[in-house]
RNA sequence: GGACCGGUAGUUCAGCUGGUUAGAAUGCCGGCCUGUCACGCCGGAGGUCGCGGGUUCGAGUCCCGUCCGGUCCGCCA
C-alpha cells in the first residue's frame, strides 16, 4: 500500500516513484497549484499537484485537515530557492499523480500545530488527535526504544521476563488498593498490585535466578504532575547478589540507556548516605546540579532568644539550619516575602533571613528582621560558618526537623531555579544506608521502604534500637528525582518476624496478610534484593517532558478519571448483582 | 481532607469600577490566486460567558454553592 514513510523522503529518492499514505497535515491552495503537506509516524512530506493531473487536482481541492490519503507520485527536487531548511525532507518534494482519499476527517478540534497551544482537557478527550502531533509520537517512539534497551540490556545479563498477576490480594499496608470484587467468591476482592514485590521475592524462592518485568502497577492516591494511579516499573530481582553488585549492574543499564538513546556519558554515580542527604540538602532525594547547601548552626543559637525563629525550643527532634545563597542579597523584599509564604506550604512558621551588604562594617553591613535580637559574636559565627560574603543572604529554618528539612529544602531548590543555579547536564547518585524506619505523625514506626527490606544489623540489635538501625537500602537519584529504589530482602523468616514485630504486627496477624511468603522464606530462600525504576519518571526526564503524562499514551487526568473513554463510570444492575455488590442510595461523598 | 490558579466562539485568549448589540487572533465555510510551506487577499457563519442560586433597575463582571481542568500540601510501605 505505501512504499515509504513520509519522513523518508530525500534526495536519495528522485525521479523514482513513491507511494506515501498518511494524513493531511495542511494544505495549501493557490488555486493553479495545491500543495498538501502529508504527515505520518515518521515525518511530514509536501506533494505538489497542478492541474496537469486534472483528476488529482480536483481530489486535492476536497481535502481537509486530517483526511487520510494515499499519494502516487515522482520524487523531485524543489526548485531552486523553494527548498525548506526547516523541514527533514525540506530538498525535495513528491509531484502528485494519483491522490485516494482513504477517509475523510471531521474538521479536528484543535489544530495539530506547534504554534497553538491547547488545553490539555481536550488534548486528552481527542487522544487520538494529540498523539498525531509529531512531538508527542516521538516521545512514544523514544518510550519504545529506552524499553527495547532494556529488555536487551537485561536479557544479555540472564535476567528472566517474567509476568505476574494483576488480580492478587489486597495488601493492608502501604498506599490504597484498587479492588477488583470476585464473582466466584461472594463478598471478597482482589487488588491491583501496587508492585510485584512479593511475587518477585517468591520467583527468587523458585530459583528463578534473575528475574525482571516491565510491570504495571496501580496506586489508589491522590495524583501529581509526576504521579499517576496505574504506571510502569522496571522491576528488577536476583538471587546471590550483595547490594554492590545489584547497584552496579542497575547503574551500567542507566548509563546504557543514556549513552545510547541520549549520547550522554553519565559521570560515575557517587554514593551519599541518607543522613548526608538530609543535613546538607534536606532530602533524601537531593538535586545535586544546584550547589546550595543547608548548615546546622543549632549549636551557635544555643543561648538566642528562640522565639525570633518562630520555632519551638532548641531540643531533641528539632533542627536549626541556614540556607546561604551566594549573591542572593539582591533579592527584593516582594520576593523574599513569596518565598515566606512558600515555606509555609511544607509547614514553617516563617522565613528569616540576613543580607550580607559588607561584611566588614560588622553588623552595620548587616540587613535583617531578627538581627537586633542576635548577639553579635553568634551573627559572626554564623557568617563564618556558611562562609558568607558580601552580596550574600541567609535563609534560617528553626522548627521540627522534618518540617526544616523539607522547607528549606524546597526553598534550595526553588532559590536555585530562580537565581539560575542549576547546572546543565545530569546528576545522579546512590542515597545509602536509610533508616529502616521512621517515626509516623502517631509515634509508631513504619517502614521507610517496606518491611521486606533487610536491616544492615542483626535481629538483636535490631529488637534493640530499631529507631537507629540502617537498613540494605539504596535509591538511584537523578537531577532530584527518585528514578528507583530498592533493597536486599530478609530472607530468614525469623528476622522477617523481627521486623513485624517492631511494627506492631502479631504474629497472628502477619500469618494472616504475609503467611504465604513466611511459609516460603522457611523453604529455602536465597539471599537476594533488587530494585524497581519508575519507568515514566526515567522517560520524563530523559525528554524534558513537563508532566507525566506527556509520557503516557493515555493518562488519567488529576481526578483519576479517563477523558477519552469517561472512565471510571456507573455498571449495571445487572453486573452489580453478578457480584452481590449493592450500592448505597447515594455515593458517601454525595451524603449529608 | 486542605491551599491556590483557571473555565467566555471549534481553539487560544481579552473583556476596566456591574451599564447599549460580548470582542480579537486563529480555525471553519464561500470566492480569488501556478511555488507556497503557520501561503496571501476579499467576504461570511460561529456564543447555554461551566452549572445552580443570590444581590441589583441591570451580572460574563459582585456573593454563595457546585462541577470540571491544573499546580501544590497531606497522602503515595
Amino acid at each position: 500500500m505505501r512504499s515509504q514513510y513520509c519522513g523518508a523522503l530525500n534526495e536519495t529518492l528522485v525521479d523514482q516513484q513513491v507511494t506515501l499514505c498518511g494524513w493531511v497535515h495542511r494544505r495549501r491552495d493557490h488555486g493553479g497549484v495545491i500543495f498538501l503537506d502529508v504527515r505520518d509516524r515518521d515525518g511530514i512530506a509536501q506533494v505538489v499537484f497542478d492541474p496537469d493531473a486534472a483528476d488529482s487536482f480536483a481530489t486535492a481541492e476536497q481535502v481537509r485537515s486530517e483526511y487520510v490519503v494515499r499519494i502516487v507520485g515522482r520524487v523531485r527536487g524543489r526548485p531552486a530557492g523553494t527548498e525548506n531548511p526547516d523541514m527533514s525532507t525540506g530538498a525535495v518534494e513528491v509531484l502528485g499523480k494519483e491522490l485516494e482519499i482513504l477517509s475523510a476527517a471531521k474538521t479536528p478540534p484543535f489544530m495539530l500545530d506547534e504554534h497553538s497551544e491547547v488545553g490539555e482537557d481536550v488534548r486528552l478527550r481527542f487522544r487520538y488527535i494529540d498523539l498525531r502531533r509529531p512531538e508527542m509520537a516521538e516521545r512514544l517512539r523514544f518510550r519504545s526504544k529506552v524499553t527495547n534497551s532494556i529488555r536487551n540490556f537485561l536479557d544479555r545479563e540472564g535476567f528472566l521476563d517474567i509476568e505476574t498477576p494483576i488480580l492478587t490480594r489486597a495488601t493492608p499496608e502501604g498506599a490504597r488498593d484498587y479492588l477488583v470484587p470476585s464473582r466466584t467468591h461472594p463478598g471478597e476482592f482482589f487488588a491491583l498490585p501496587q508492585s510485584p514485590q512479593l511475587f518477585k521475592q517468591i520467583l527468587m524462592i523458585s530459583g528463578m535466578d534473575r528475574y525482571y518485568q516491565i510491570a504495571k502497577c496501580f496506586r489508589d492516591e491522590d495524583l501529581r504532575a509526576d504521579r499517576q494511579p496505574e504506571f510502569t516499573q522496571v522491576d528488577i530481582e536476583t538471587s546471590f547478589m550483595d547490594e554492590e553488585q545489584i547497584m552496579a549492574i542497575n547503574e551500567q543499564m542507566i548509563r546504557e540507556v543514556f549513552a545510547v538513546h541520549l549520547q550522554v556519558e553519565l559521570p560515575e554515580f557517587p554514593r551519599m548516605t541518607w543522613h548526608e542527604a538530609m543535613r546538607r540538602y534536606g532530602s533524601d532525594k537531593p538535586d545535586l546540579r544546584i550547589d546550595l547547601e543547608l548548615t546546622d548552626i543549632a549549636d551557635l543559637m544555643k543561648e538566642v532568644e528562640f522565639k525570633v525563629f518562630r520555632g519551638p525550643a532548641n531540643d531533641e527532634g528539632s533542627r536549626v539550619a541556614a540556607l546561604h545563597v551566594p549573591g542572593g542579597a539582591s533579592l527584593s523584599r516582594k520576593v523574599i516575602d513569596d518565598y515566606t509564604k512558600f515555606v509555609g506550604i511544607y509547614g514553617a512558621k516563617g522565613l528569616a533571613w540576613i543580607k550580607v551588604n559588607d561584611i566588614a562594617a560588622g553588623m552595620e553591613g548587616l540587613q535583617s528582621p531578627i538581627i537586633k535580637f542576635l548577639p553579635e559574636e553568634v551573627v559572626r559565627n554564623v557568617l563564618e560558618r556558611v562562609g558568607a560574603k558580601d552580596g550574600d543572604i541567609i535563609f534560617f529554618g528553626a522548627d521540627k526537623t522534618n518540617i526544616v528539612n523539607e522547607a528549606l529544602g524546597a526553598l534550595r531548590i526553588k532559590v536555585g531555579q530562580d537565581i539560575g543555579r542549576v547546572k546543565e547536564g545530569w546528576a545522579p547518585l546512590w542515597v545509602v544506608d536509610f533508616p529502616m524506619f521512621e517515626e509516623d505523625s502517631a509515634g509508631s514506626l513504619t517502614p521507610l521502604h517496606h518491611p521486606f527490606t533487610a536491616p544492615a544489623c542483626s535481629a538483636e540489635e535490631l529488637k534493640a534500637d530499631p529507631a537507629g538501625a540502617l537498613s540494605r537500602a539504596y535509591d538511584m537519584v537523578l537531577n532530584g528525582t527518585e528514578l528507583g529504589g530498592g533493597s536486599i530482602r530478609i530472607s530468614d523468616p525469623v528476622l522477617q518476624q523481627g521486623v513485624f514485630d517492631v511494627l506492631g504486627i502479631s504474629q497472628e496477624e502477619a500469618d494472616e496478610k504475609f503467611g504465604f511468603l513466611l511459609q516460603a522464606l522457611a523453604h529455602g530462600c536465597p539471599p537476594h534484593g533488587g530494585l524497581a525504576f519508575g519507568l515514566d519518571r526515567l522517560i520524563m526526564l530523559m525528554t524534558g517532558a513537563a508532566s507525566i503524562r506527556e509520557v503516557i499514551a493515555f493518562p488519567k487526568t488529576q481526578s483519576a478519571a479517563c477523558l477519552l473513554t469517561d472512565a471510571p463510570g456507573e455498571v449495571s444492575a445487572r453486573q452489580l448483582k453478578e457480584l452481590n455488590i449493592r450500592l448505597r442510595e447515594k455515593p458517601v461523598a454525595e451524603q449529608q
